[in-house]
DNA sequence: CCTATCATGTAATCCGTTACATGATTAT
DNA sequence: ATAATCATGTAACGGATTACATGATAGG
């Protein structure tokens, strides 16, 4: 029964139970789908299996329902809320990655106009989505998630921009 | 006795390997260093494991040398080249995913301020080491790298730009 | 000569992905 | 009713990270 260590994976299990009080995993992984998930997957299976984890170290409690589909009900611990605060609170001066497979496609020597074609098109799809949800997004959005949102569309941005220049 | 899935990172050392003729993980770990590991980073591990894979597959050959340190070297084989133009000539509609711990950080209610503080610094250090690259790139880099290299520095800017608003 | 550091590799662990499976709802 | 899809979960596999280990080379 060892500790678990805890990955980004976890503190996103960690912060969405905080912010929703108890979730099944269904339930994470809709909201997952409707918000982290923008810029950071999940496979439906790690939120059946990272809560567990999570149980484990006593950073969740779990409860299985009594009656009906037995569903299992987590909810941060106290110990699971000190280690978000302790993680939140430290900064990173690690640097996201690209790790963009188009972009190592042309570092490979693809051909630029192909490949940016197609990268334009997803981009561009992409960026509405982003723009679409901004702009419905109800004023009480805490700052986290906006400021994420703002990232996100910049971000996208700054490709098209690049595979523009490489699509023409 | 499996055909192994190539994974980006078995594109990753074809790539590198038909660009060198042949290697030892250790050169290829250099090359990394020195190139994609810039914005696509690896394991050294993974550059021991990898090829051992990909010669499983027939993808790359394998000879080991008879005296001395008896280090392995590897070349690509003509399947090796195959699967590498065919992977190159697809284009994808996967697009990056930002996977920024900062970003995650933020997204769960860490202090902006904090975070972005030090996200900058760590950030302008990368793009003044991009340009400085940049400046200093011989005249007859092929036109990927030189293109991933744009892509990095146009990145860095963007989050620059982004954790400067947010830094004030 | 001794000690860091470089060079080279293997082993163990574990997270993440993929595949499989089945009970409930909803639609036709 | 029946098919389709949603909801819920487990199992197996494999790639990636971490840890361990040792021989060579260079610097002091």
């Amino acid at each position: 029964m060892q500790e678990p260590r805890l990955t980004p994976t976890s503190y996103i299990v960690l912060g969405l139970l905080w912010g929703v009080g108890e979730a099944t995993p269904y339930k994470l992984k809709q909201i997952v789908a409707g918000s982290v998930g923008y810029f950071w997957s999940l496979q439906h299976a790690q939120l059946y299996t990272e809560p567990e984890r999570l149980a484990r170290g006593g950073y969740v409690s779990e409860e299985r329902e009594e009656g009906g589909r037995r569903r299992k009900l987590y909810r941060i611990t106290e110990k699971g809320k000190r280690a978000m605060r302790d993680w939140r609170a430290e900064p990173t001066d690690t640097l996201a990655e690209l790790r963009d497979l188009a972009l190592l496609k042309l570092f490979f020597g693809a051909d630029p106009k192909t490949v940016a074609t197609a990268q334009l098109e997803a981009h561009r799809r992409t960026l509405a989505e982003y723009e679409r949800i901004r702009q419905e997004m109800p004023e009480d959005v805490p700052r986290g998630p906006r400021l994420a949102l703002d990232a996100g569309i910049r971000q996208s941005r700054s490709w098209i921009g690049f595979w523009e220049d490489l699509a023409s």
